[in-house]
DNA sequence: CTCATTGCAAAGGATTTGCACTAAT
DNA sequence: ATTAGTGCAAATCCTTTGCAATGAG
C-alpha cells in the first residue's frame, strides 16, 4: 500500500473540483487544473511552496500569486483544507470528504500521521459545553516521536 | 474575583525572572523588567504589539526589536509560553508554572478561556502510542461560541 | 468579444537582524 | 572599563494586491 489515497477517490475530486468551477462560472485554466491535480493527488499536507516547486517538477508553470489563488479556490470549494502548524507558514491537505481528523507529528523527522477518533470528538463537545461554549470544531495536534525515530537512525 | 492570578503568584513569577537574569548573567534592563511585569502580570495572551502597547500605557517605551528579545528571553526562562492561535501572529502567556492546559476560543468574540483536564492528557497517550508514536506534549483548540455570544447581543 | 485570470512586481504584516550608540555590572 | 542591550531602520519570510497583458467561454 502506497501513502496515496486510492486512484479512484483522486479522480473523483478532480473531476469534483472541475464541476465546481463549472457551477460557479470561474474559468477552468491550466494552472488551476496543475494546482488541483497537485494538491489533490497526494495525501501530504502541501505549503504553497512546496505545490509551486511541484507545479514546475511537473513542466507547468504557475506565479506565485496564482498558487495562493488557487489554494483558496480549492478551499472555498472544500475539496481542501487549510493547516496551521505553527511553523510560520499554512499548508494545504486534500480534504477527501472527512470532516475532522487529528494530527501526530514526530518532533524528529517531521513525519505527520493522521487518524480519527469518535470519542475525541464527543470529549471536546462536553468539555466546551462544561464551560459554557457551544462547540463548532476543534483543533488536536500531538506532538512525539514516531516508532522509526524512537527506535533509533540505526535501521 | 477577577481575571488576574492572585498578586502572591504574580509577585512570584517577577523576581523569578530577576533570579533567571542574574543567573544567566544577563543585565537587567528597566525595558526588560516593564515586558515582564507586563506579560506576567496578567492572565491574558498578548501579541508582541498588545506588549508594546502596554509597555507605553505605563509611561515605558522600548522598541519593537526589544520587545521580541526580551519575550524570547521569557520564554527560554520557561515563565511565558509562547502560543500560535493561526491568527498570522503569535501570543504570549504567563506559564504559572501550569504543565498543559487547552484553549476554548469563541469564534465570534475572540474570547479565550483555559482548562485543564487529566483525562484528555491520558487519551491523547493512548491515541499517540495506538499509532506507534510516544506522546510528549499535545496541542487542543476548541473553537465555538461562548454563552454571552451565543445568547445574542442584546443586553 | 467580454470579463475573469495571470504574472510580475510592489505592498503588507509579523518578526528578525545589522550596527552605531547606550547602559548595566 | 567591558560586555551586553537598545533603538532604528533595513531586511526577511509568507502572503496579498494593483494593474496591464492574456486567455477562457
Amino acid at each position: 500500500m502506497s501513502h496515496e489515497s486510492d486512484a479512484a477517490a483522486i479522480e473523483a475530486d478532480r473531476e469534483a473540483f472541475r464541476s465546481y468551477l463549472r457551477d460557479h462560472n470561474l474559468p477552468a485554466t491550466a494552472q488551476r487544473l496543475v494546482i488541483a491535480d497537485v494538491v489533490l493527488g497526494t495525501d501530504r499536507h502541501l505549503s504553497a511552496e512546496d505545490v509551486a516547486t511541484e507545479v514546475k517538477a511537473r513542466g507547468a508553470s504557475a506565479g506565485t500569486a496564482t498558487v495562493y489563488r488557487t489554494l483558496d479556490v480549492l478551499v472555498r470549494s472544500g475539496l481542501v483544507v487549510e493547516r496551521d502548524f505553527g511553523e510560520g507558514f499554512k499548508r494545504y491537505e486534500a480534504s477527501r470528504g472527512v470532516p475532522n481528523h487529528e494530527h501526530l507529528i514526530c518532533t524528529v523527522c517531521g513525519r505527520v500521521t493522521e487518524f480519527r477518533d469518535e470519542r475525541l470528538e464527543r470529549m471536546t463537545t462536553l468539555l466546551a459545553e462544561a464551560h459554557d461554549y457551544s462547540r463548532q470544531r476543534h483543533r488536536l495536534v500531538i506532538y512525539g516521536l514516531c516508532g522509526d525515530c524512537r527506535r533509533g537512525p540505526a535501521r
